[in-house]
DNA sequence: GTCTATAGGTCGATAGAC
DNA sequence: GTCTATCGACCTATAGAC
């Protein structure tokens, strides 16, 4: 039944465009804790009653902009493999990759347009866990990081007595790492500098020794 | 006047540790935002209202907290240089109390004892600002890691295109770093193995190139 | 616009140290 | 007897939910 959307549909969709770029800001500027969904009405510019027509608690609000961000590393990281399903192993280009994709998140943070989540212990986790589409897109993402991950591990260019989840998790965390942050607040460096430091630590701290 | 302290004044200063315990056991545990006065004042054994005798607000609470931690970490950097004052410079010496303090702050982390403020945008962080214990012993902190990180790049163990400050916020930050947590709770690992595996990447990376 | 829960913050009476 | 730390009860604002 692929038919065509309605006028309906489509202003829904729209509504709900709105709505998660909205929480998107919010998050990216003041995080999740601080982020109230009084303020994400007001930045939707609808009432709190219409948004919980789309969203049913300020968790799935949450939820959905995480799934954009994801979508939107996925998108990157798609463009990044040009066609190389088959292709001999590269490790130097695995490599490359990785890098670039860290890189990717790092300027997103220094532009303000990384969201920020507790990273522990919250309500949150739990009901990201339970987020079929959010835990869809972590997947996938991890499962493309980590075959380049142990690509460039068997050709020497990631230290391979360390886990992979070791070097999965270090990106995921330099891509919200403070670091970038303070570095930017100090007002010294220009943005492509610190980028580019950062990766240079991260990168050189998992070569083989 | 340095009078011997009475009864009262000993019975209020064991309720102030009592209080700051509890304060950093919330804090190790659940963060800022999650944390409660209510709870505080539960955990401690005491009433709401004789919390707020000792302490004005919630940040206040936090910043007591905080600088509890910091004065552990300025006595184990304390214990570190013996006696190391007019020495002639270490480089190899300088990283590897660099690295010890890391590690020390990452078991920490890892046995919950590492408490968590939001790292941006909160009111916290202005408050701290201005709470002069708290600035006091981060700056000592700082100036005595900076002095030692001075000294590792000029004895090239440490890159020395690097700003110190990059290093020193690297520092801090991997003290916290969500990494440490994510490999604990795949409960896969040692805990001495994870801290000597984020050490390792931590400072080659910052090795000279 | 309304409801409800909750969390930060306060007050008056009391009890125990001096 | 005075002084002051303590505590249960209370107030109020706000945020999530409808």
């Amino acid at each position: 039944m692929n038919t065509r959307p309605t006028y309906r549909e489509q202003v829904q969709r729209l509504r709900e465009d709105s709505i998660v770029e909205a929480v998107h800001r919010l998050l990216s500027s003041k995080g999740y804790e601080q982020m109230t969904v009084d303020e994400v009405a007001a930045e939707a510019g609808i009432a709190k009653a219409s948004l919980y027509k789309h969203f049913t608690s300020k968790e799935e609000l949450a939820g959905a902009a995480m799934v954009r961000v994801l979508d939107q590393a996925l998108a990157f990281v798609e463009g990044l493999r040009g066609g190389d399903e088959g292709a001999a192993p590269a490790p130097d280009a695995a490599l490359e990759r990785l890098r670039a994709v860290a890189s990717w998140a790092m300027q997103r943070q220094l532009e303000g347009g990384m969201p920020s989540l507790p990273s522990q212990n919250s309500s949150l986790t739990e009901s990201l866990k339970g987020n079929e589409e959010y835990m869809d897109r972590l997947i996938r993402l991890s499962t493309q990081l980590g075959t380049w991950i142990a690509e460039a591990q068997a050709g020497g260019r990631i230290d391979p007595r360390f886990p992979t989840d070791l070097v999965l998790y270090t990106l995921f965390a330099r891509a919200c790492d403070p670091v970038v942050g303070m570095l930017q607040s100090s007002g010294q460096y220009e943005n492509s500098q610190i980028v580019e430091w950062v990766a240079a630590t991260t990168f050189d701290g998992l070569r083989p020794r």
